[in-house]
RNA sequence: GACCCUAUCGUCUAGCCCGGUCUAGGACGUCACCCUUUCAAGGUGAAGACACGGGUUCGAAUCCCGUUGGGGUCACCA
């Protein structure tokens, strides 16, 4: 399976953004996004459109300003004010981007806190965060996550996904799940469950979902209607045809596009290709102008028409291709933001074009940079370990796994989050960075012992019950918590306090001193300090002489949960017989 | 091959637009010390980066030129 494309691989995220411009090769000069304010961005006319001011604080342009560096204000800033900013490039790594503005460093530097420290400079912030921005009276957003079926999630689709849930639940909109099965023979519905099985492990939970094999009439009417409009011609070479045209370009070192040949044919000729038995598959006629279009996390992304090969929006079954069942559901289903992948950037740009065809504007896109394994591969070129699947088998958290994935590649700092509104709670698409991050499933394990250790018992009781551990209550629960790294490590401290150990003893005569002063029961967390203590009285050991020699002897390991909190779990019984030696 | 995107500590990044306040800041990880009657947690501290080469400049992580690395796209896939 390839990757799975979510289906766009990349979410985008609406910002509010505006349009942006361009940039040009280097990427230094790309200005992010910038905001709707900027003069620039009015280029983009859609993008006004869609950003709409709120009745007091009108534009957002203005709002949007951008960013720059300043420091901060202690919080983030939204401050109201925005001031129009002008379009800042930024450089090199783009990094202005607007938004920032606002969040501005959470982690404030040190000195930053600063702001009072340069007084003077106001660097104009963005001052609305994307929520606010969004915040437009009519408009309220949806946004979709639409995986092809064609195989299982991994970590950039989970990605994708995310960010997509947390950028709605963030603006009070909803999150559709677009099952893009148009590709009957790579599609599966064993896929599809699959999918829906992660997201739900994830808690993406999705307000709505839509099936494209359900929706074939409204994408047959959406090319019947841009036949009509002349955007749609019918072409009828062979695959094997188109191939060889490509090599040939490619071997002039021309960029393979398809040269149009079918423009010129006449009616005659159609009609003698089809009694041949051909059918033809239709392509777009792409506009070759400049495609601009302000990308949320990009910023202005500029693309010259010229260079957009004539995507095939039909085939010669009539099956409809991606760019248009997309590009109609989207408005159909009235898409406010698309946050896929910046694998999608080529479609995207074909689809500001397609959208106007259809007489619709084209949503606010925002492409998140590929990410990459740790050692930097292409997530597409490799799944294995990185399935979601193959985590979650492997005792991977999902909180684990949406609080690495939220975070990554913002300048916030990835904590462990326990429940989802934690991580929705400062989120903003246009604080994600415009480098591919690296997966590291280190740092994912880590991270997961995190989030083990805050999980209250409810949150983990059946599973723990599933895992064999009948006797886990939620003071076990209590006590261990913080010692695992994988939720299934718990049964060690189990059998600890509710199974069988082999005491390990290397003094016998100060274990069965320490065994003659063990209180009666009950016990409870205090017994640990005064059985402790009383045992130091007598033997006249004391820190790691007293007290390994007893953790070894009651659960068998140099390490673990405090044995304070253990000892009334493991109880009196079991105790003396693993003091005396004996496994118990 | 063409085109596009991208490039700061091991990792995620701040800084870059508006050159000096950067002996480059933070977080995670790592190491050390402290604390704690173990481990862990916590506290303190340390090591750790401007991809490379030119240029401009009194001064460059920041500006210019070039190179290299990584990723992506060039399907009757999505």
């Amino acid at each position: 399976m390839r990757r799975l494309r979510d289906p766009e691989r990349r979410l985008q995220d609406g910002g509010l953004c505006p349009v942006a411009l361009a940039q040009s090769g280097q990427a230094r000069r790309r200005a992010r996004p910038r905001r709707p304010g900027d003069p620039g961005e009015r280029a983009d006319p859609r993008a006004d459109g869609r950003v709409e001011a709120q009745p007091d604080r009108p534009r957002f342009p203005a709002a949007l300003c951008p960013v720059g560096r300043h420091p901060v204000v202690p919080g983030r800033g939204r401050d109201a004010g925005g001031r129009g900013g002008q379009a800042r490039p930024s450089a090199r790594g783009g990094r202005a981007r607007v938004d920032h503005a606002d969040a501005c460093r959470i982690q404030a530097a040190p000195g930053a806190a600063g702001c009072e420290d340069h007084p003077p400079r106001l660097w104009p912030r963005s001052s609305l965060s994307d929520r606010q921005r969004l915040r437009r009276p009519h408009m309220s957003v949806v946004v979709r996550f639409a995986p092809s079926p064609t195989g299982r999630m991994h970590v950039g689709n989970a990605r994708v996904a995310l960010v997509n849930w947390l950028f709605a639940r963030r603006n009070s909109g909803s999150f559709i799940l677009r099952v893009d099965d148009t590709d009957t023979e790579r599609s599966r519905q064993e896929y599809t469950e699959a999918i829906r099985e992660d997201l739900t492990w994830l808690g993406l939970l999705w307000d709505r979902t839509e099936s494209q094999s359900a929706r074939m009439d409204r994408y047959a009417a959406a090319a019947d209607r841009l036949r009509q409009a002349g955007r749609l011609y019918p072409c009828y070479e062979t695959p094997e045809e188109l191939e060889r045209k490509r090599k040939r370009q490619l071997a002039r070192g021309q960029p393979p596009l398809y040269d149009r040949a079918a423009l010129k044919l006449t009616d005659e000729e159609k009609h003698k290709l089809e009694a041949e038995g051909r059918k033809p598959h239709w392509r777009f006629l792409i506009e070759r102008t400049e495609i601009v279009w302000n990308d949320v996390v990009h910023g202005e992304w500029r693309f010259d028409g010229a260079k957009l090969n004539d995507p095939v929006l039909v085939r010669g079954d009539g099956q409809p291709l991606f760019p248009l069942s997309s590009a109609v559901d989207d408005i159909e289903m009235g898409i406010t933001h698309v946050i896929r992948g910046e694998d999608h950037v080529s479609t995207t740009a074909a689809q500001t074009q397609i959208a106007p065809a259809l007489g619709a504007e084209a949503p606010t896109f925002a492409h998140l940079p590929l990410m990459s394994d740790a050692g930097g591969q292409g997530l597409s070129k490799r799944l294995g370990s990185l399935s979601l699947g193959e985590m979650r088998a492997d005792g991977i958290e999902a909180m684990a796994v949406n609080s690495y994935l939220a975070r990554l590649g913002s300048p916030d700092p990835i904590v462990p989050a326990i429940r989802l509104d934690e991580l929705s709670e400062g989120f903003e698409v246009s604080r994600l960075g415009r480098a591919g991050p690296k997966f590291d499933l280190g740092e994912l394990r880590i991270l997961n012992a995190k989030v083990l250790a805050l999980l209250p018992y409810e949150a983990v009781s059946v599973r723990l019950a599933a895992l064999g551990m009948a006797q886990a209550d939620e003071r076990f629960w209590l006590a261990v918590r913080g010692n695992l790294e994988k939720l299934a490590d718990a049964r060690q401290w189990h059998d600890v306090c509710h199974g069988e150990v082999r005491p390990v003893i290397d003094d016998p005569a100060f274990t069965a001193a320490a065994a003659k002063l063990l209180p009666e029961e009950p016990w409870d967390e205090r017994t640990w300090s005064g059985w402790t203590g009383a045992v130091k009285a007598a033997t006249g050991k004391s820190g790691k002489g007293l007290f390994m020699p007893v953790r070894l002897a009651l659960t068998g390991a140099d390490h673990g949960p405090e044995v304070k909190n253990l000892l009334p779990l493991i109880g009196r019984p079991r105790a003396l017989a693993r003091l005396g030696g004996k496994t118990a």
